[in-house]
DNA sequence: ACCTGAACACCGTTCAAGT
DNA sequence: ACCTGAACACCGTTCAAGT
């Protein structure tokens, strides 16, 4: 005969699921914060393909519908990492080093943050800045620190815009297969390539996406600095 | 009494679905180009939200588990559709002009066939040529330009790499919304970009980002042009 | 080999019911 | 206001059955 159907459940069951009865718990169990930090923590373990809003409320400990009292929607919450995320960026050297300096430190940093969150690109780079206050304070900074270094106003953003999207393309190139150049079969047919990928130089760097996101980097900094008054 | 039930339906029936019989068809009905060109088409009208296995499948009259049978994924179409693109991609000026101005004009167009494309740039970035013949034929158009114009070969790669990253994300900045820099209700705070943003010099073009994607491409051609032999 | 049709294991999201 | 739990309308993909 089993047991009472209102027998409460041994305390050390092996099913951790959510348990709260229905109804408006006395406080709310979530936030926008929690729910980032629960998202951060899940991506770190699971990776994007293992993001889901089921797996999220699982990790809070809530039905997924409870989410959809905090966010509108998935993507609401890649913005709020998003967002956390750029708070990362480091853009202290733009109040402590010349101009070339900073931009070279940020930009690398910018860089490491989203090479390992590369779908959250597709969400920054459409996303209106008024909805992310920490992306906005990093822009802040930084055009702060390019007035400062005597750049030219009306170029100010159009600077800004072209390293982000620089720093957004080699985000993703960090991520690209060791082998990605590797012409296999059709080499014979791509002379020029094939000697191009075979005689890459790395200039000690330990990544070919490093090389090339220094390349393309130093010929930015070096072309906007002599735009400065 | 209903029609025998072997009775045909009447020829002009308003449903235009997927009638055949099942059991292998007497010709194949689908092939790589057929979906390839199919796949354009969908997504050209019903954008890449709409483009679904089985919103495809309906383009070509086929149930959409016949699609498997010359795919071995979604993510499969998509490839072949972003080589289909890449061939897009003008390269001819590296055989007609100065290393410049073939530059100049390879990255145009690369970054407009991809800016009504961005859902593609994720697949390219990290895809290996050997599974992108035309995206293959690209590279080797490009680095025997590269080659011929006198750059070191050490560099040809990283600087094509450079290139293709700053279009990549400059493909994104195309599609951003006019207002993305709007900092609304945080203008007091953030003094500096939102002057930056205010006086933004559009320099006669339509678009800022094509002010952006100038004010970059400039500053690599300028500085990958001088390490040219 | 290459279709159809039914099924599967998800997915994000909605909404009534409950406190 | 803020939970649960059931449901909905998809989604990509698999696979047996058929020719």
């Amino acid at each position: 005969m089993p047991a009472l159907p209102s027998a409460p459940a041994e305390p050390h069951r092996q099913d951790a699921k959510p348990r709260r009865r229905v109804g408006r718990p006395a406080a709310a169990v979530l936030d926008q914060d929690g729910i980032t930090a629960a998202a951060l923590q899940l991506i770190g373990k699971s990776g994007y393909e293992g993001f889901t809003m089921a797996a999220l409320a699982r990790t809070l400990n809530v039905a997924p519908s409870a989410l959809y009292n905090h966010v509108a929607s998935k993507r609401d919450v890649l913005v709020l990492v998003q967002d956390h995320l750029t708070s990362l960026v480091d853009v202290s050297a733009f109040d402590a080093e010349p101009w070339d300096r900073a931009v070279r430190s940020w930009a690398w940093s910018y860089r490491d943050v989203f090479s390992k969150h590369t779908p959250l690109i597709t969400v920054i780079a459409v996303l209106p800045v008024a909805d992310a206050p920490k992306t906005l304070a990093m822009y802040e900074a930084v055009s702060a620190g390019f007035s400062r270094a005597g750049f030219p106003q009306g170029r100010i953003v159009s600077a800004i815009v072209a390293l982000e999207s620089f720093i957004f393309g080699s985000a993703y190139d960090v991520t690209a297969p060791a082998d990605i150049f590797d012409s296999g079969s059709m080499a014979e047919s791509t002379p020029n390539f094939t000697a191009a990928v075979a005689h890459q130089d790395l200039e000690g760097y330990a990544q070919p996406a490093d090389v090339a996101f220094n390349l393309g980097l130093e010929a930015m900094i070096a072309a906007f600095g002599a735009l400065r008054a």
